[in-house]
DNA sequence: TACTTCTTGCAAATCATTTGCAAATAGATT
DNA sequence: AATCTATTTGCAAATGATTTGCAAGAAGTA
């Protein structure tokens, strides 16, 4: 938790009129750490040691997620996957790709997702997101070695 | 369940090796006039009055989903959907569109996902799925009325 | 500093899904 | 058609992630 990060946890909160609180700035602080989409039982855990009750942290993430803060990312099913929001567009999110082998889950930040063409006449998209399932490269290289 | 759809429950099954028993083929028959993903509850409720149990339900789409006879769409949380893989090449399924407004999700059959550029190196897709959210064509008619 | 409202921690509830186990059944064999 | 054996089913209880109720505790304001 660098002081880099809490003033930016800070900041999103200011933005949004939220109260700062520890929790909120503990949690917002894990998810600037983290570098792919962490199920509540995850925030828990890096959360200083216990110091954050697994109710309010799954309170908190439902907070962010009514202000835009995180969003989720559609990976295995019934477990919630959250990150900030804020590496993508509101109406774009960036892909998800996750190693069938080693069950890693990759943000590829730097992929260019075409727009969906011929989509029904009327139909709006507010927003999309990509997941990919496959073999990640270090997964590769450990087969063919 | 016509018996069109009854025939193909049971060549599913068959192709697949798997033994042809009346939940199963009652399942199967759901899932083939659902025309969106469904949910487990949504599978156990739309099966012959209470007459498959609500864990055989859930058993036989696993056993579905191994087989790659269902798969699953990713829409909203903690819930799994799943939907007949038919309609899809292995690697690539159709997009899912869900509306903001009704809830309703729609399958996009005819919609054409072009692929995701610029992926990292090494990294080796083997399947795609793309979820969208917006206002569905009713919608948009109904609030502009 | 006092106050009012929003938040938190704790424990218990909920919801979708899974599992253990004995009884029932599909499909092969006689 | 009756028998046999491995699968499959129904039922009840367990599980795991998430949510909720509520009294005690803080945040921001007067």
């Amino acid at each position: 938790m660098t002081d880099e990060h809490l003033q930016k946890a800070a900041q999103l909160l200011d933005e949004n009129g939220l109260r700062k609180t520890r929790p909120r700035l503990e949690i917002l602080c894990v998810l600037l750490e983290a570098d792919s989409p962490l199920t509540g039982e995850q925030v828990f855990e890096r959360v200083t040691a216990g110091s954050v009750d697994k109710a309010t942290v799954y309170r908190t993430l439902l907070l962010l997620l009514k202000h835009d803060i995180v969003h989720n990312a559609y990976l295995r099913n019934r477990i919630r996957h959250f990150e900030l929001a804020h590496h993508c567009k509101p109406d774009r999110c960036h892909p998800h790709f996750t190693c069938r082998d080693c069950g890693r889950t990759v943000c590829l930040y730097q992929a260019i997702v075409p727009d969906v063409q011929n989509l029904p006449a009327g139909f709006l998209v507010l927003h999309r997101q990509t997941r990919l399932e496959g073999i990640c490269a270090d997964c590769r290289v450990r087969h063919y070695s």
